[in-house]
DNA sequence: ATTGATAATGAAAACCATTTTCAATAAGGT
DNA sequence: ACCTTATTGAAAATGGTTTTCATTATCAAT
């Protein structure tokens, strides 16, 4: 399996390496459903790799965001979380609802046919008029989940 | 004028005071249109007020974000840009298109009419589906502006 | 106006996630 | 196996933001 993984063609016809470490990130991300800091994937990995550094995984974060493999997302919660993107994980397209009071990230996958219409026309809308090439969205809802209680 | 601003009687009416700082403060977000981080409102102020600090500053940045009188971003580029929210300032309501690159950030108004629709059907399903209090949303587009150049 | 309780402030230090440095190690083409 | 060079770990540096603490300012009550 050490060379049939499409991040690792990815990253190897970019003229990177194929090491241990970033193998055991990809693997920690491919296995979470959870979006995790990269002090998570530290600890996460710790038992299985203790030799791998933190500093390992925020260079590895690093590479795998510039090429594409991953997402990163600063939702303000101190600690900058990160999960496969789309092309190389196993999560459907989906945002994010966020509580402001716990950080607890919920993902959701409802209404993208709503969603699908209205970003076509304006990405396509804002592309054309602020000549802007358009790569990516970023859609959060912010508000008080279930169990911190309405206010 | 001392006492007459919406968001000064906020303030008091939660028993917070009214200080000569918190209206530079105010002041510069209110003459303003770009975002502006806690550093760049801490210069802005200096020719003027070079006697608040910047603690000052973000203590309260932080106190009118929590009473909803300023917005806080985090997209990426190091500092967080605030700006007045949409009931306290003068801007209409406003996405954000940001610059990959060079951190550039546009405001646009257009294709709100298609927004608001989407929004309003996935915000009310969301928050029944999660039992979730929305409160807030966040629309941003993230690619290359025209100066940097597609790829 | 003055006073008094206490909220707000500035300066400096602390915090803490993330980056950089640098010498040692490992990947992978030959 | 060898060699070039990308990658790594440990420790130090960075830099935005927060905390500490003694001082100052706000404003309700007088």
């Amino acid at each position: 399996m050490r060379h049939g993984h499409k991040w690792g063609n990815k990253l190897r016809g970019c003229g990177f390496r194929l090491t241990i470490g970033r193998e055991a990130i990809v693997d920690i991300l491919s296995h979470t459903n959870s979006h995790m800091s990269a002090e998570d994937i530290f600890f996460a990995l710790h038992a299985d790799s203790p030799n791998i550094g933190l500093t390992t995984v925020y260079r590895t974060l690093e590479l795998l965001e510039k090429n594409g493999i991953v997402s990163k997302y600063e939702f303000g919660h101190g600690r900058a979380k990160f999960e496969l993107t789309e092309a190389y994980g196993n999560k459907p397209h989906h945002h994010h609802l966020i509580c402001r009071k716990c950080g607890t990230i919920i993902d959701y996958s409802d209404f993208m046919e709503d969603e699908l219409a209205y970003l076509k026309k304006t990405e396509a809308g804002l592309g054309k008029k602020y000549k802007f090439t358009i790569h990516q969205h970023s859609i959060s809802f912010f508000g008080i989940c279930e169990k911190c209680g309405a206010s």
